[in-house]
DNA sequence: CGCGGCATTGACCGAAGTCAAACCAGGTGG
DNA sequence: CCACCTGGTTTGACTTCGGTCAATGCCGCG
C-alpha cells in the first residue's frame, strides 16, 4: 500500500487556505494489543497507520479468529468510502499511530484531485492484489510456502522491495499473529519457523527478521 | 454485487447525447469454459456480467488453482479503475455474455455522476467482503462449514437475499469449481456434498441446488 | 455401442491439529 | 541479587481432517 497521509496533506496545501473543502485530519494513538476499532462501528473515517503495526482481522462467534492484513506505516484503510459499516476490527500489534480523515471530507477532496484519486486508487489495487494472494496462500500452499510467502511480502513492504539477505528487519508479529494470517495454529508456526531457521532460509526471532536466503526464500513462496 | 449494466447505461441517458463524455459499452459472447481474459492482460477496460456464471481465479506455476470469487450476472469486475493489469484471470462456467466499458470513459463520468460513484463503491463493498470472507473460510472453517457458507452466499445472491427452502436454483458450477473456490479437492467436496444431501441440509446436483433446511444451512455455515 | 467427462466410494496416507509438558526471557517485588 | 511469575516459544506423543490413488458408476453423445 502507498504511503497516504502524505498524498492527502500534499493535496489540502495545493488546494490553499482559502478553500473550505480542506480535509480535515486527527491523530491519536492507541497501544499495543487494543483495539483501534471494531467490527461493525459506523465507517465515517478513513484510516491511515502512521506509525507502529497493526492487524486487519474477522471473528467468528466461537473465537475463531482470522487475520486478514498487515496494516505499515503508510498504509490506508479506504473502506469508509465504499461501505457504512467496517465489517472487519483492527489491533494494534504494537503502540500506533493512527491519522483520520473524515469520509466526506476525503470525498469531497477526490472529486477536484486527481493525485489523490490516484492514491486512493493504487492503496485499493495493492490492498486487493494482497487479499487475493492471501486467498490463494490459505487455499492451495503448504503450510511452509504460505509463512515463507508471508515474510517475503513483509519484507518488501518494509525494504521498498530492495530486500537485502541478512539485513535485520523489526519484526512486532508474535507467532499467533502469524498463525491467524495463515490460518494455523501457533503450534504449527513455530515448527515451521524452527525449520526455516535451521535451513537458513530465513530467521524469526526476538522481535525481527533475517532473512538468509532471498533466493530460496523467493523459491520457496512460489512469489508469482 | 449490484447490477452494473443499468447504472451505466442510467447514466448515460441522463447525460443526453450532445455530451462527448458519454460511456461506450460492447457486449460480446464466450462459450464456456473458455477464458474471459487472462492474468498479465492490459486492465483498460470495466467489465460486467449480462448473463451466465464466471469464476475468477488465479493459477501457480505448477497448476495448482484457487479460483477468488463467482461472477453472477450484474456482477463487475472494477479492477480496470485501480490497477494497470489484471492479477487474475476469468473464467466462464456457463456461456457468458459480458459487457465492456473503457476504463477512462468511466472514470470522466464518474466525476459527475453521483450515481454511478455510488454504484461502483457498493461493487467494490461486495467484492472486498465477499473475497474476505473467503479469507476466513479458508483459513478458520471446517470443509463442512466452508462449502456450507459458500452455498448460502450463492443462494442469497440467487434470489436477492429472500432465500425460499425446497426451492430449485440453477447451479452450473461442478464439484471441481467448488473444489477451486473452497481450497478443498473434488474428491472431498463430493463427500461433503453427499453427507449434507443425505442429511436433508442442501442438495446440489444435476446443475441444480435445492436448500432442505435453511435454518440448518446457516446453523453450519455461521453466517455472521 | 463405446467413449469421455463427471460423480461416488473405499483403502490408505500424511500434513497439520491437539494436548501437555518443558523451556526461556523479561519484569517485579522481596 | 535472586526468586517468582507471566507470556511467548519449543518439543514430543498422539489424533484427525482432508488428500491421494484407484476402481466403479453414471449419463449424454457421437
Amino acid at each position: 500500500m502507498a504511503p497516504f497521509c502524505g498524498a492527502l496533506i500534499r493535496g489540502k496545501r495545493r488546494v490553499g487556505s482559502a478553500d473550505r473543502d480542506a480535509v480535515r485530519q486527527r491523530a491519536y494513538h492507541t497501544h499495543a494489543g487494543a483495539l483501534v476499532f471494531r467490527w461493525n462501528e459506523a465507517a465515517d473515517h478513513v484510516f491511515a497507520v502512521c506509525e507502529g503495526w497493526a492487524l486487519r482481522f474477522i471473528e467468528l462467534a466461537d473465537g475463531r479468529r482470522q487475520n486478514l492484513s498487515v496494516l505499515l506505516p503508510g498504509d490506508l484503510c479506504p473502506t469508509a468510502l465504499f461501505q457504512e459499516k467496517f465489517h472487519y476490527s483492527v489491533e494494534a500489534v504494537t503502540d500506533v499511530c493512527i491519522t483520520r480523515f473524515g469520509r466526506d471530507d476525503v470525498r469531497r477532496q477526490m472529486l477536484h484531485d486527481p493525485k489523490l484519486r490516484e492514491t486512493v486508487a493504487k492503496a485499493c489495487a495493492a490492498d486487493q492484489r494482497d487479499v487475493e494472494e492471501r486467498v490463494v496462500s490459505l487455499g492451495r500452499r503448504t503450510a511452509e510456502e504460505h509463512v515463507c510467502h508471508l515474510l517475503l511480502g513483509l519484507a518488501n513492504r518494509l525494504s521498498g522491495h530492495r530486500v537485502r539477505a541478512d539485513h535485520s528487519y523489526a519484526f512486532p508479529l508474535l507467532q499467533r499473529h502469524i498463525a491467524d494470517l495463515t490460518g494455523l495454529t501457533f503450534v504449527h508456526v513455530s515448527r515451521v519457523l524452527t525449520e526455516l531457521r535451521n535451513a537458513r532460509v530465513v530467521d524469526v526471532s526476538y522481535g525481527s527478521m533475517t532473512i538468509m536466503s532471498v533466493a530460496e526464500l523467493k523459491e520457496i513462496a512460489q512469489l508469482r
